[in-house]
DNA sequence: TATGAATGAGCATTCATTCAT
DNA sequence: CATGAATGAATGCTCATTCAT
C-alpha cells in the first residue's frame, strides 16, 4: 500500500508536467534543462526521476494529454462549422503556448519513433472519424461526391497545421480574414452558407 | 601560394553545408554534434569554423540557400497550376531531407530570432508576390472579387505548411489524391478547370 | 537527505581552493586547466562549477581571502616594526606559493578589471590605514613633518612589492641583509633604533 | 648567399616584433594569439614561424632587447641623483607598454626558465655594477659604510619594481609625490641634497 | 518518500603549428 | 621567399542521471 495517496502523486506529477510545459512553449524543449524543470517546478531532480524516465517521458505524457484534450473539441455540429470553430479557436492567446510547443512536437516526432507513433495517433485518430463525416456530408449533397474522403479531410487538417505555424511564427496575421475566407471558399464548395463564429465566452475572436 | 580558388572555397563550404544538412535532416538540429559534421564531411574541425561561425551559422546558410531555391519554383505559369505543381513536387523522394529540415526550422525559429526573421522573409517574400497574383485573378474572374487577397495567400501556403508536414510524418500520405482533391475543390471556387499534372519524368513539376 | 552541512561545503570549497592555488602557483593561472584542479583536487569537473563559476571565479576567491589574510598581518604594533616583521615574513618558505600566485595577479590585473579592481583595493584598503599611521608618526616626531604620507606608504608598499617579485625571482637573496639593511636606512630617516626580529621559531613576525 | 637583404630580414623581425609587443601590451601575452600577431603585423603565419620558432621566443627577444636598452639608461651621474632620474622617467606615458609588458615577464618568468635567467640576467647585470656604485658611495661619505652594498642596491630596485606595479595598476599615482618624498627621505640616508629634476624634454614630468 | 551533491562523458570552440603550393 | 588553408588535440564548461543520506 503506498505511503502517499493517490491524489499526492497525481499533484506532484501535474506539479511537474505544468511546469515542464511551460519551459518547453517558452525557451523550446532543447533549450530546457531537467534542471530547469527542478526549478519551474519546484521538485528535487531525484524526485524527477520517479515520475518521469527523462525528458523524453514528459514530452510524451503532455502530447497524450493534449490529444486527449483535442479529441472532443470537434463535438458534434455541422463538419464545416465545427471545423471552423475549431480553427477560430486557434487564434486565442492563451493557446499559444500549447501550439507553440506542438510545432516543436513536430520536429521531435522526426527524431523519436515514440513521438511520431503519438502524433500519428493523434492526428488517424481524428482522421477517420471526420472522413466519415465528409462522407455523410457528401451523401447529404453538403460536399461534391466525387471528393476523395480522407483527402478532404487531410486538407482540412493542413489548414488547421498551417494556420497553427503561421499563429507561432507571425504576429501579424489577422485570424478573423483568414477563417473569414475559408469560410467564403468552403461555401463555394458546399454550396451552403457557413454559420458565423458563435458569440459566447471563450474562444470567440473580439 | 595556398590562396586558392574561389571554386575551391566554394566547393569546401558545400562540401560541408551538405554534410550538415545530411545530418540536420536525419537526426535533427539538437542532435547533430559539430563532431558528426566533421565526420560526414571529412572536415576538421577547425576548418569547418573558418567557413562558419558556428551550427547555428550552418542553418541560417541552408536555410537562406533554400529560400533562395524556392523563390523559383514558383514560376509564372497560371496561379492555381503553378501552386498545384509546387504541391505535388512535395512528394518527390528527393525532397524529403529538406523538409525534414524545413520542420525543424519551424520549430528552431521559435527561440532563434534570427532564424524566426530568416523564416519570416522566406514567407513574407512569396506572400506579397502571391497577393498580387490572386488580386490579379480576381480581376480576371477567375477567383471571387470578395475574397481578401492575402488571406487567399495564407491558406494556400497553410495548405502547404500541412501537406510538407503530414509527408515527413505520415508515409501512408497520398500525395496524387491529396493534390487531385484539392484541384477539385479550388476548380469549385474558380469556377474553371485545373491543369493536369505534366506527364514529365518523375515527380518534378514541370 | 543529502544536503550536506554547511561545514562539508565549506570544506569542498577550500578543497578546490586549495588544489587550484598549488596549481597556479606552480604552474601559472594560464597553464592549468580546469582538468588539472580535477585532478589535483580529487573533485569531478561537475561539480567545480558549483562552487565557482570558472577559473577567473576561482582567482578571484583566492586573491579575495589573502587580503582578509594580510590585513590582519600588519597589526598595532608600531609602524616601522610591524613592517619590517611584515618584510621579514616574506622570506618563510611556506609563503612562497602565496608569493608566486601574487605575481600572476599583478600581470592578471592588467587585463581583468574584476582583477584589477580587487587588487586596488587589496592596496588602498591599507593605503588609508598605513598613512594614518605616517601621520601619526609624524606628530610624534618619528618621521619628518614634511614628507607626503601618501607617498610615505607608496613607497613602503613599493618596497614590499619589490621585495616579493626578487623573492619569487632570485633565490640567491639573502632576506636577512635586505630587511637589516633597509631597518638601519630607516633609522636615519626616523632618527630612532627599531626593535630586532623577535627570535621566535621559524620566520614567524612576532 | 641569402635571396634578400639582411635589412630586409631585419626589418621583418622588428615588424613583427612590434607587433607582438603591442599585441602582449595590450591584451596580455596569454590572450594573444599569434593569429592575433598575424593581423596585427601584416605578415602571415608561415612566415612569422621561420623568424621565431613561437610566442615564447618572441618574448626573449622582446625581454633581451629591452634590457640592452635600459643598460644604458643609468648613465654616471652621481647614484642617487641617476636613480631618481630613472624613477622619474617610469612616468612617461610613452613608457606605459614597456612597463605593462614587463609585469607580464614577470609573471611568465615563473614557469619558463628561459625568460626566468634573462629576467636575472636583467638584474643582476645592472645590480654588480650599482653595487659597485654604492661602495664608491659610501667611500665617499654619501653613504653610511655600515650599510650592506648588495642589499642597499636591491631595496633600490625594489623600489623601482614597486613603483612600476603601482604605475600600471593605479591610475592615481602621482609620481612627483613619490620621486620628491622618496629624494627626501635618501637624503635623510646620505646626509646631502639630492639634484631636482633636469627641466630637459623628454621624461621631465610636468 | 524526498533530497541535492556528485559524476563524467560529451559539447562547441580555439589555436599553435605545419606544409603544399 | 612567402602564403594561408588545414590540422586535431586540448580547452572550459554543461547536463542528464544516479545514489547515499
Amino acid at each position: 500500500m503506498p505511503k502517499v495517496s493517490a491524489d499526492h502523486l497525481a499533484a506532484r506529477r501535474r506539479q511537474i508536467l505544468d511546469a515542464a510545459a511551460r519551459c518547453f512553449a517558452r525557451d523550446g524543449f532543447h533549450h530546457t534543462s531537467v534542471h530547469d524543470i527542478v526549478r519551474e517546478s519546484g521538485i528535487s531532480a531525484g524526485l524527477v526521476y520517479r515520475y518521469f524516465t527523462g525528458k523524453d517521458d514528459m514530452i510524451v505524457a503532455i502530447v497524450t494529454e493534449w490529444h486527449e484534450q483535442r479529441r472532443t473539441a470537434m463535438g458534434s455540429a455541422a463538419l464545416t462549422d465545427a471545423y471552423l470553430g475549431l480553427l477560430r479557436s486557434i487564434g486565442a492567446p492563451e493557446a499559444r503556448d500549447g501550439q507553440r510547443l506542438g510545432v516543436q512536437v513536430w520536429a521531435e516526432a522526426l527524431r523519436s519513433s515514440r513521438i511520431r507513433d503519438l502524433t500519428r495517433d493523434g492526428i488517424d485518430g481524428p482522421r477517420a472519424g471526420l472522413a466519415e463525416r465528409v462522407a455523410s456530408a457528401q451523401r447529404d449533397g453538403e460536399l461534391p461526391a466525387d471528393l476523395d474522403p480522407d483527402a478532404v479531410v487531410r486538407i482540412f487538417i493542413a489548414i488547421y497545421q498551417g494556420l497553427v505555424l503561421q499563429t507561432v511564427l507571425d504576429d501579424g496575421l489577422d485570424h478573423d480574414a483568414f477563417v473569414r475566407t475559408l469560410a467564403s471558399m468552403l461555401e463555394a464548395v458546399t454550396g451552403r452558407p457557413t454559420s458565423p463564429p458563435s458569440p459566447g465566452p471563450g474562444y470567440a475572436p473580439k
